[in-house]
RNA sequence: GGCGCGUUGGAGAAACGGUUAACUCACAUGCCUUUCACGCAUGCAUUCACGGGUUCGAAUCCCGUACGCGUCACCA
């Protein structure tokens, strides 16, 4: 059997949307799980659609995320070029064929002619077109005279035409509802759907894997192979990934883009972790994979029929799990640039960067994370009060002045002197450690949660900062309960 | 409206006619604990859109109904 090869031909709108990656993904793992070929098309046909630098995007978003492809515009390739509209010059030959082969024909109608059947007809529109019963002679003689004209696919008097999709199984289409496309434009350039055909057909694409809106109009791609006597594609038509219920993910309504989640501090590798569990399953329980791995236990067969949501909390959950999971060293080279932005103050942002490892399902939480390593905001003394812990604030006044006091001899040279030292306090003062550490660290971050406790949090500040702060915590502290 | 496709918990989903409907996220509770997080434990669909049928037995097969999505462009 013949290499399997696919190909990704997206439009280059400056946008890459989830749907679409997803689709790209499918698609490169179906051609790498066979040791096949990826093929990267760029279909540009709508020159009006045209964005500056999007092509880039394209490029960008599947490399960061690994897809690489074997041909393509910016590689070359046996089957080149692969930009659509460098490839223009082709089609009309193809279509002029096609109609001697008796699948396509020209038609002279104009809008109006069709607007006329349009409403006619009604809701049941079917465009009959005069056109097919031309003799020979009569279109040479329409063609000579310059008339304008399309070129449009026959569809022959069979009844019922099927074929398997090996994602939606044996569909079966009455050929009379099939409509008439037009292949080639009247401006000479071919539709969408022709130029497709042609050049997967060209390309040698095996497996031709897209979103299931193309599911209806299968039978009229495939009427045109048949036409040419071309081996039709194997179809994996795959499910869209939804928003909601009832609406897909897209530009227009605002969802995030690859970029975005990108920017929202989502790893490339999460993100397509994640998206490949949207319409597939693999066969066993295990949720977190490599590309690598993905490429493995890919499998077409297990791929859904049913629209799946796109659900941002188990996205960021298992982001959560590749930043924890991750090598320290990359992991710090990740983040130190937010670090630096966020922490002025001379302290040793590695260990910070501990502290927020295990804690941080995206980058971008990070920043509040820390923020009051940087600056003490001015918090509520209401903070120190903590059910649990057993704190009032009384209790919190005395714990902080002996705190202040035993700290005041430490070196802060290592974590586990100043350990000790606080953890010696509970049981000399007959407290509980929540009533020593919880206003500690309150005094030492003003915040109601903290990535790490009292004592880490002291060691990272160092003594001078920890002491002062605590001082305050004691100052405002005294002065409250004084006018109480 | 015609045609096509789909419908398992809040989300992703497993199950491929055979006893109590996996697993993950989310949510809730408890334990642990100097906060949060982690970790651990427990709970969360007597039921698979609904109604019939086939069968000893159905989420799984068949038919119908409802709902949803897609498609019917000189857009891709």
């Amino acid at each position: 059997m013949s290499k399997i090869r696919t190909r990704f031909a997206p439009s280059p709108t400056g946008y890459m949307h989830i749907g679409n990656l997803r689709t790209a993904l499918f698609e490169y793992l179906i051609a790498k799980h066979e040791d096949g070929d990826f093929i990267l098309r760029i279909e540009d046909t709508d020159q009006q659609r045209q964005v500056e630098g999007a092509e880039e995007i394209i490029y960008k978003t599947l490399k960061d995320c690994g897809l690489n492809w074997d041909e393509g515009p910016d590689i070359g390739g046996e089957h080149g070029p692969y930009i659509q509209s460098q490839r223009l010059g082709m089609y009309k030959g193809y279509a002029e064929e096609l109609i001697k082969l008796g699948g396509a024909h020209y038609c002279f109608c104009s809008e109006e002619e069709l607007q006329k059947q349009r409403e006619e007809q009604g809701d049941s529109f079917k465009f009959d077109d005069p056109c097919k019963h031309l003799t020979p002679e009569e279109v040479q003689a329409k063609l000579d005279a310059g008339e304008p004209y399309v070129i449009r696919q026959t569809i022959g008097e069979i009844k019922e035409t099927t074929f398997d999709d090996e994602v939606y199984g044996h569909i079966e289409v009455d050929v009379n509802t099939l409509d008439e496309q037009i292949l080639i434009k009247s401006d000479g350039f071919p539709t969408y759907n022709f130029a497709n055909i042609i050049d997967d057909h060209q390309m040698q694409i095996t497996h031709v894997v897209r979103g299931n809106e193309y599911l209806s109009s299968t039978p009229k791609y495939n009427l045109i192979y048949d036409a040419y006597g071309w081996d039709r594609p194997t179809y994996v038509h795959v499910p869209p990934v939804m928003k909601d219920e009832h609406h897909k993910l897209s530009k227009r309504n605002g969802d995030a883009s690859f970029q975005d989640l990108v920017a929202k501090g989502y790893l490339p590798e999460a993100i397509i972790n994640y998206i490949a569990l949207l319409g597939w399953s693999p066969e066993t329980d295990q949720e977190i994979y490599s590309l690598e791995e993905l490429i493995q236990v890919f499998n077409i067969h297990r791929i859904s029929k049913r629209p799946a949501i796109f659900d941002i909390d188990k996205l960021t959950w298992m982001n959560g799990e590749y930043l924890k999971h991750m090598d320290f060293d990359r992991y710090y080279a990740l983040i130190e640039p937010k670090l630096k932005e966020a922490i002025t103050r001379s302290i040793d942002l590695k260990e910070v960067a501990k502290l927020v490892q295990s804690r941080a399902n995206t980058l971008n939480e990070i920043p509040e994370m820390i923020d009051f390593f940087e600056a003490l905001p001015d918090y509520d003394l209401e903070m120190y009060k903590h059910k649990r812990q057993k704190s009032k604030k009384e209790t919190a006044l005395v714990a902080l002045k002996e705190a202040y006091r035993v700290l005041q001899d430490c070196s802060w040279e290592r974590e586990e002197e100043i350990h000790d030292l606080l953890m010696a306090l509970p049981e000399a003062l007959e407290m509980k450690n929540g009533q020593v550490l919880w206003p500690v660290r309150t005094a030492l971050t003003g915040k109601q949660s903290t990535p790490g406790g009292a004592i880490e949090v002291a060691y990272i500040l160092g003594k001078e900062e920890s002491l002062s702060r605590i001082q305050m915590g004691i100052t405002r502290l005294e002065k409250d309960l004084e006018s109480a």
